[in-house]
DNA sequence: ATGAAAGCGCTAACAC
DNA sequence: GTGTTAGCGCTTTCAT
């Protein structure tokens, strides 16, 4: 059996245990320069003969050395540090976001730190603490987060820089990254009217998250444009969650005059709608079509699939890690500007020709 | 619009600014004392007059200091560092390792660093460099990884402490916290039995994963102990994927001749089944019974919910950044005992009595 | 283009 | 019980 753990430092100074660890003298020594060209080298700082920088190039290989991010963060200005922030039922958005994000940090020697806020709880308390302990380069903000006033203004106070995923408002108060919310619900809206569809069902989703009502906007606007009413009761308020869904479907379905479609501002509420209507043993799409929004992994794992809209989460969470990466670099920390990411419809099985 | 990002530093050394950072010397001269004596109320070492410690924490709250994490992990032996490594399909498993290690870990003022982990390209070049640069305190290992021997190995060299969830195999090598995989699929198998079914088919989960063999395992026995056999077809190899419970169900599924009941290794599969149950109008559970295992939230985004095996995955994360933190505290290394944790049947709507 | 020296904010080792 | 003195491994500032 294994010692446990592996001791980290030898125990008498022999010098040829594993992970004796190589500092910047190390390979200064064996290139032959000072500790500050070896930084010079590492942090690709200018005036530097190509000459000099090879070597110490060689040397870093050579030794296997990996500058020491605390060192590196306590005496500059760079944690190497990106956080996330969320608090976000959905698990599939929180890895999409995790996997987007990192994959930017990476090659940037940057690393992610992961915080789950619980919103029904303080969330000064929780924030302001490991804000101050960890000095973050910046940070990440996902929905409903992305609006919370006592989450930015924390992150204000402790001069923490950070980018909003898909804000709901409030657009200028710091740099974000998004798509259109309102086009895609407008878009899918107009493919179901396409489709023949002229009664459609809506489900708004979580009243918390700023999405929320760009979509409902989406689908009413589009309801207009194709002059097309949108009937008493059509309408339900839903939570993004299965059972919210679920249960404002059964309103939608419940009686015999009921919409021929029924377009769910997120995939989880769709589900339930999908599962109401195998209950009720109506056919999907045959006699209903039932639209989603995200493209979350649920939306392949149920049948038929899922119609929905595919949005951008881990390009949107790379885009924002990109951009706090860049703000670091800048002296005037000026901000890099905001982006709007390309949506894209998902057609699948679950939407077809109205009936009759 | 609001200056971005707000500076950490005032611009001309005026006093009164925003995080102004306060230091272990500011508490010092509050409180009357050394920086040594702060740092020992700090870290909670004995020696400290009760009175003396008092005043130390009322300096530390009037100043609202914290600790700055990079120059504790430099100085000293810890790094509050906790690393979380996946490549897990299953956001659903992803995000409930995190909220349960992330719960430990607050209370000790340890922090979360996320690393996905991509088994198709070369893992040793994705771990090595962060466990050099990060020096963490210990790495929360999550199947498939905790069977890895590549990441285990790495680990080891690298001299960081590590504790696998759930690992298949290699119990001897470093601590593990788990639960029986084995006893939970019996006991799922005999709740089938129970229910009258002598025909169950049983798809197996990706071939990675240590936990499908001891499923697969504990569905045999449970079979052989109550004198059944396992009939010849009935058993189809999966991925742990909706897709492959899919098509695993189509092949159990598609002849006339089918069994009564269907265990999937893990509930993505499972809705897999229900999906095929769904297409070719059988009825759930009338029909056929279907059971998955792990009761991830899809489990009850479906119709009727699934009857599964609740795995203690918050938990077992839990206790496995748990014995890590303790490990730091420990002189001489040595393991914290591994774990088993408790599982739970969850009966819900889609197992039923055997038909006819 | 390069280097010497001075910290960053803590913990550790050893005084007292 | 408490304080003093050294660093930890880097970046920064300022020489040269």
């Amino acid at each position: 059996m294994a010692k446990y753990p592996p001791r980290r430092t030898d125990s008498a100074g022999r010098g040829t245990e594993l992970s004796v660890k190589v500092t910047i003298h190390d390979v200064a020594r064996e290139s032959g320069v000072s500790i500050k060209t070896v930084s010079r080298v590492l942090n690709r700082e200018p005036n530097v003969k190509a000459d000099t920088r090879d070597r110490v190039q060689a040397a870093v290989a050579a030794l296997n050395y990996r500058p020491n991010i605390s060192a590196r963060s306590l005496a500059g200005s760079k944690a190497y540090l990106i956080g996330v922030f969320f608090d976000n039922p959905s698990p599939g958005y929180v890895t999409d976001v995790q996997l987007g994000a990192i994959a930017r940090c990476r090659q940037e020697g940057y690393h992610l730190i992961v915080e789950p806020i619980d919103s029904t709880a303080d969330i000064h308390e929780q924030v302001e603490p490991m804000l101050a302990t960890l000095r973050m380069d910046g940070v990440i903000l996902t929905p409903p987060l992305s609006d919370h006033p006592v989450v930015l203004s924390a992150l204000e106070q402790a001069g923490v820089a950070y980018v909003r995923v898909a804000p709901g408002g409030d657009i200028d108060r710091a740099p974000w990254v998004s798509m259109d919310d309102r086009l895609a619900a407008y878009e899918m809206t107009r493919h179901l009217i396409g489709l023949g569809h002229r009664d459609i069902g809506f489900i708004i989703g979580h009243p918390d998250h700023g999405a929320s009502r760009l979509r409902h906007e989406g689908f009413r606007d589009a309801m207009r444009d194709s002059g097309l009413a949108v009937r008493e009761g059509r309408v339900e308020q839903g939570m993004f969650s299965f059972r919210s869904g679920f249960e404002a479907a059964e309103r939608l379905l419940g009686g015999a005059d009921r919409p021929t479609a029924i377009f769910a501002s997120n995939d989880d509420m769709a589900l339930g709608v999908m599962a109401v209507a195998n209950r009720l043993r109506l056919d999907v799409p045959a006699q209903l079509s039932v639209a989603g929004f995200d493209d979350t992994p649920g939306a392949k794992i149920t049948w038929p699939q899922l119609t929905t809209v595919r949005q951008p989460i881990a390009a949107m969470a790379g885009a924002a890690a990109d951009m706090l990466m860049r703000g670091v670099e800048r002296e005037d920390g000026a901000p890099p500007p905001s982006q709007v990411l390309d949506f894209e419809l998902v057609v699948r099985e679950s939407t077809g020709p109205a009936p009759r």
